[in-house]
DNA sequence: CCTCATTGGGCTAACATCGGTCCATTGAAT
DNA sequence: ATTCAATGGACCGATGTTAGCCCAATGAGG
């Protein structure tokens, strides 16, 4: 007898449980110690620009709460935050966790290695984000919105449009971010940042040229117009085709 | 001097850590204990069909390492779930953890106390439901299927056509999680099985009538045409009809 | 100059969780 | 009838995490 003919599990074709939803559900409960995932959190805030450079954390007792985590293991991310120069701690009343102004910058060079750190984990947010965004984008236009949110929107269209390049990512997220924020669903604004962080990482590593700007400025525009128009097939074909424009840059550096 | 003019935070208008996308970025890191997230997790994959009544999970030690969570956590949540009823465990070699056949029903009259229970998170579901959807399908019927997905898609739409009343939950949960399987990205396959999972519990506590089974099974059907036509604008608007229909019946059943 | 509210800094005891190891049970294969 | 691989059952020591408490520093307001 073949030695490769030992005994074999008696499911062959497949295991109700080895399936792509499968993998999903149970896929991990944690993907690391409160300590890391509380770490990766404020990175995220910082390099979303949820607390822009100069601002400040909220105080330790309140962030801890706000994160459901004991204040002992926030304290060890912010110290960690500290080392590495993303943070500047002051003490006493009006005192409190600082983003530092100019953050550290990542070398030249760096993209490439962390696109390869990703694998096909970036396929996987290119087309999760692209599913978001469109979704997201297609309930905004399938209802006028009211005067206060039609003012956030136009505002963070200006920010960006009159972007520096050293704002511009910032802004650029601010923007994207309140998409998926005015179609009210806290979820989805919880995956649309998280997507966003994953892809931060690499758009931080390539250059922001202006004419790229310019052309994410008319594509914003499109974008907006088409929403306060109520119009979702157009806002629709909008969005796709700014994605396709951040795809393909993104992909072009990583050849 | 009144008594609410004390002192006052330096930040009059809004700090930026208190907007949307901030209750996003810093939102808790954890949202119960280990324990309590994998009795959900395993409850999900019963509820949503992962592993069907009469099967078996993966064995401990398996499911401990998928789940990135010790054994003895495993354990525990594995007993909670013998205890309500839902797996009995049987030792021994070809032995396991096996899902018990029919599993405990809800009494009737639930789903409006459930409701309750969920509050706006239903709003949040139910809109962030449709962003993934419309979004997956659009991404589905943007370019032709291969053979293997075309196939996969066309047996879920014929299993949830021919299902019982006692099936059909779960085959239109397999059915509308495959549209996100198929979109190719493990993060909305993971989003789309939570967010199904949350809609479930409302869905198990009202009743499937035969008429809404028929009606569905148009609307399934118009979906796979579209998505098999590549015709995106015809996609979106069948999944848009679709989940309308849903969140109707949903809500009627709330008032 | 003092007061005091607010902030970060630091500690301890209790609990949760983990990795590893060994035991008990089962039933198909031999 | 025996073997044996796969499975659940149970325990220990090490580490991670928490809640609660008090201390130290700071600077605006009196």
């Amino acid at each position: 007898m073949p030695a490769d003919t030992a005994t074999f599990p008696p499911e062959s074709p497949r295991a109700a449980s080895d399936t792509p939803a499968a993998d999903a559900v149970l896929r991990p409960v944690r993907t690391g110690n409160a300590f890391e995932e509380t770490v990766e959190r404020l990175m995220a805030a910082i390099k979303l620009g949820v607390v822009p450079p100069g601002d400040r954390f909220p105080a330790e007792r309140d962030l801890a709460a706000r994160l459901c985590v004991s204040r002992i293991t926030l304290r060890e991310a912010l110290h960690a935050l500290r080392q590495s120069g993303h943070v500047e701690v002051r003490r006493g009343r009006f005192g409190g966790t600082f983003v530092t102004c100019p953050p550290p910058t990542p070398p030249p060079g760096e993209a490439r290695r962390r696109a390869e750190d990703m694998g096909p984990a970036l396929d996987d947010a290119l087309t999760f984000r692209r599913v978001l965004e469109v979704g997201a984008v297609h309930v905004l236009a399938t209802r006028p919105l009211d005067e206060d949110r039609r003012a956030l929107l136009l505002a963070r269209l200006h920010a960006v449009d009159n972007a520096t390049p050293g704002d511009y990512r910032r802004l650029d997220t601010a923007f994207h971010l309140t998409l998926a924020e005015l179609a009210g669903s806290s979820s989805l604004t919880a995956a649309a940042a998280d997507v966003r962080m994953r892809l931060n990482d690499l758009l931080d590593a390539i250059p922001v040229l202006d004419r790229n700007i310019e052309h994410s400025a008319a594509q914003h525009a499109a974008i907006v117009r088409a929403i306060l128009a109520t119009d979702p097939e157009a806002a629709r074909h909008a969005v796709t085709e700014h994605l396709d424009a951040t795809a393909a840059l993104l992909r072009g550096f990583l050849t």
